[in-house]
DNA sequence: CGAGGCCTTGACCGCGGTCAATGCCCGTGG
DNA sequence: CCACGGGCATTGACCGCGGTCAAGGCCTCG
């Protein structure tokens, strides 16, 4: 069961065989149905979650009513609302499933035991942290110098599955687009 | 000399006094004039600094020779070009001094020992990564909700200082308009 | 079947970028 | 000390990307 988080851990930190043990002790499965909320706007997150099957977003509301995706995890993938989980605070986004999905669960309060418990697990969330990090990075140089056409691109370039996985609605939230646009932009 | 130090780092986590004297042991002085730079683009980031006096930025340069600012930081803050400061890849980012600038600097190599040795370390580096995370995050939901103008507003509401101490030209890339723009927005 | 959501296409528009001209400030050297 | 030059700021005219609004077609699910 834990074979594929096991896998996974491993590539980011090196653990070795008894601490994976120790460590996915503390994960749960959970299935989701599509389009069910695993967190609300104004909940705490007290979850991090691996994506055994399926694939789930997470996305916040504006002003305007528009929904904006930051950030899609398709098995195999780890994560969770990272602000709200870090700051115990009310949560701005959503976490939506866009599939059926199984997920492997932590719950807060075990992730930050495991964090005083075991060393490697305190480089292991590091590397979470500077993952996340760099991606959102990534995210701003995009906003910042791409074109929608460019940046639709770029994405067809890096994770053609990505495109054919999601809906337009959802893609085009998380190009920045609005749906029209990215429709346009695909027909050429 | 360390108590600027010192105390910020109590604020983030907390120390006691033994770690915090054995933590400045590696920090150096290091001055540098308005316009120099600490890092350029290609270069491998190997410190990490502490602003005692001054004022510093990280900025990249997009393909039309645009400057895109991604952070700037006053006395008394810590930073540095962090996604090559974290894989040690050329740095796509450059940093240099806004303004004569008195700064305390880590080497990599030390940061990392500490990292080694001094369990409180791996948590204070949690918190830079926890911080640096959540102010992109901000960072992208400004770009995604706000428009030029609500964006300089809410700086001006957040951080006034910020806007008398930089030039137009500076400010203007830290908030992605274009100069001619900016001035435009301020003079409402 | 029918209803509601998603996708596509068209017409229109406004924010903010682009280009250009002018003025201002400040550091540098004669 | 003043003259000059270069960078920064301001203002105007123009334009294009992408948002907005609206209509019509399609697919899915009850």
């Amino acid at each position: 069961m834990f074979n594929q988080l096991k896998g996974l851990l491993k590539y980011i930190t090196d653990f070795d065989e008894q601490q994976l043990t120790e460590i996915t002790k503390h994960f749960k499965p959970k299935s989701v149905k599509k389009n069910a909320l695993l967190l609300s706007q104004g909940q705490v997150c007290t979850e991090f979650y691996f994506i055994e099957k399926g694939c789930i977003r997470t996305y916040f509301i504006d002003k305007e009513g528009n929904e904006k995706t930051r950030y899609v995890m398709c098995n195999p993938s780890i994560g969770t609302a990272l602000t709200s989980f870090i700051s115990k605070k009310p949560s701005f986004e959503f976490i939506e499933a866009l599939e059926d999905t199984e997920l492997l669960v932590i719950s807060h309060a075990d992730f930050y035991k495991l964090n005083n418990q075991i060393t490697q697990w305190k480089v292991f969330y590091q590397r979470v942290l500077e993952m996340a990090y760099s991606f959102q990075n990534k995210k701003i140089e995009g906003l910042v110098t791409l074109t929608a056409k460019q940046r639709y691109d770029l994405l067809l370039k890096e994770n053609p599955a990505l495109i054919q996985r999601l809906s337009n609605k959802i893609l085009a939230s998380y190009l920045d687009v609005r749906q029209e646009t990215l429709s346009r932009l695909k027909s050429k």
